[in-house]
DNA sequence: CCTTTAATTCGAATATATTCGAATAATTGA
DNA sequence: TCAATTATTCGAATATATTCGAATTAAAGG
């Protein structure tokens, strides 16, 4: 498959990350692997069908949000967690914290 | 004029505050309003025709990162700095900081 | 090879956002 | 009441995003 692209840290931009995170799906995805840890694509349960999953998952991953390793016909998603917090330090764990449950994100 | 809606400290979304965030000219406004505090309108000097300053400043009070006091023919707009902290705690003081020069917001 | 599994890409429909000139609204002060 | 000031709203053009079925790609295993 074709190589994905994924921006290098020091490309990570601020308003690119929060247009990546201003969808609730993309919220529930990276929730997910917040609370789970690195997950297959397939494995997340979310309920809209691949092709759009595949759109979001694009998304999040040319943001610099999260980090795709290809391994064999699976694709595994884990959030950059050093990544974002060395550039936008303590932006990541607010932004989960205003994940939890009752924040109605 | 009409009525200006803002939403209540408890009604602010993540998805919608990220969504106010995702553009660069409202990132522009917000940096502004952090470093010099409550500006009216037309103080704030951004290179955009009126009425599409008027539409971002729409976007970020409606998403309640932002308040509009009226002062006679004057609209003077603040950060929601306590609110934001109280409903995310830390969102607010790392995005500040990822808005500092050198990080390419 | 052929099939299965896992996921992406394509393409087209639909929905949402952005932009900005012109018109409008509200307030103040002469 | 008229004009000036400040800002919003309207409306229409343009641009961008979202959604999802169908086709495609890639790897693994029989």
């Amino acid at each position: 498959m074709r190589m994905l692209y994924q921006p290098d840290v020091n490309e990570i931009n601020l308003s690119t990350v929060f247009y990546a995170l201003s969808d609730q799906i993309r919220l529930d995805i990276i929730k997910t692997l917040a609370e789970i840890g690195e997950q297959s694509c397939g494995a997340l349960e979310i309920n809209v069908p691949n092709s759009t999953l595949s759109h979001h998952y694009k998304v999040l991953r040319e943001s610099g949000v999260t980090h795709t390793r290809i391994e064999g016909t699976q694709r595994f998603i884990s959030l950059r967690h050093n990544d974002l917090n060395t550039r936008f330090p303590g932006l990541l764990s607010a932004i989960l914290q205003g994940l939890e449950p009752g924040k109605s994100s």
